[in-house]
DNA sequence: AAGTGGTCTAGACCACCGT
DNA sequence: CGGTGGTCTAGACCACTTT
């Protein structure tokens, strides 16, 4: 058998593929680590070590005494990982959106979204999925969505959002911009330009936000 | 002996003391492991895992064979992880700074400083340090730098940045920006504002960067 | 009580670096 | 060659959760 790489590298990346692959859905349960080190034909160390990868990359949750479940974006932890937007003080704030037009074509579907920080209009994005990863994609029009839209690609797509890179500028608020976030055409606005990627490290969304920062800034820590 | 905690976080407490003090200067090797092991009462793999917790914090590098250093800001990588400008196709760019004007008092020392790249001015900054960590701070005026001011803060005063956390906002250009950076009063500037801390958590600069963005993009991973 | 993950240890063996 | 860190294992014991 082929065998590059250290032990647990392999165990991690095996564990990995099943994650990615849905294999072992969001929420379930993984085997206890004595029959998973056995499977795996590995000591419990060594697969530990791949297991506290997997935990540090955010892709299990382990909790003492009862096990380790594969992570779910509806935890905590997850949702405020890819929202960045703190209130002056850096208080988090749960935002509410509002999903305004969808188009799509052979190999994209295109969403409009506006989302609204303490009853304002903060944020409007346009988001690029690929066709492929979210066939009959499907959320209400103009109506306060239950979910996270990274629950619901997860929930009813089987796509989890692991990583993503994003991209920063400053802007001049065009007139459409302008509009919606209720600022002067040519005001500032912070440009996000995000794009996500599962934990196979394929690319499964392109997101552009423009941001009224004059309330809120983007916060986050350089380790 | 007061014992708060595993054995592990113990240690890498400990180390990591030594280092933010200065005890263990960047650029000295730390002793062999199993050395290092018995001073601190701890088995080798216990020893292992606090210093894989220095390494992945860039506190320190170990190099298979030879041993573990205290890191340094002058090695390529730290070099980076604090500067996340980059050209428009995602490459890196080494920037150039000048210092314009020095001001202290009894709490702060304050710089303005101007960072060009690829010969345009795109940075105009004011940074400020806190008085008791940097007596008789001094760089040459309006001349270019020979190094980073981290490794200059690092080998001159003694002092590590070793985590930061930022705060970002887009902004109008007053006509001081404006003039420095050769764009409009009102264009957009992004606008970092950031607080950098030692390996003991304590503050150690202030900075607010004035960036623009035009040719080049704030960009940086989610992981 | 039984099962889970968390900590800690000791030791064998490997890979790499210097002399 | 001796010294370094890197990998892998086996086992003892602890802390927590559930039955």
């Amino acid at each position: 058998m082929l065998r590059p790489g250290p032990l647990y590298a392999q165990a991690e990346s095996l564990l990995r593929a099943r994650i990615a692959d849905g294999a072992w859905a969001p929420g379930m349960a993984l085997p206890a680590e004595p029959v998973l080190a056995a499977e795996l034909g590995v000591s419990q160390g060594t697969l530990r070590r791949a297991l506290a990868a997997l935990e540090r990359a955010r892709l299990i949750e382990k909790v003492q005494g009862k096990g380790s479940v594969v992570a779910t974006h509806s935890s905590e932890r997850a949702r405020f990982h890819f929202f960045k937007l703190r209130d002056a003080t850096g208080r988090a704030i749960t935002p509410t959106s509002v999903v305004t037009r969808i188009t799509r074509d052979a190999r994209a579907v295109r969403i409009a979204r506006l989302r609204l920080l303490e009853g304002r209009a903060v944020i409007v994005e346009r988001i690029t999925l690929p066709a492929a990863r979210f066939v009959g994609f499907t959320v209400p029009l103009n109506r306060e969505l239950p979910d996270e839209l990274y629950v619901h690609y997860q929930r009813h797509h089987g796509v989890t959002v692991a990583r993503a890179e994003e991209s920063l500028t400053a802007i001049a608020a065009d007139s459409v911009a302008a509009q919606a976030l209720d600022v002067p055409v040519g005001a500032p606005l912070l440009s996000v330009d995000r794009t996500a990627f599962d934990a196979n490290g394929a690319a499964v969304e392109r997101r552009i936000s423009l941001i009224d920062t004059r309330a809120h800034h983007y916060r986050f820590s350089l380790d």
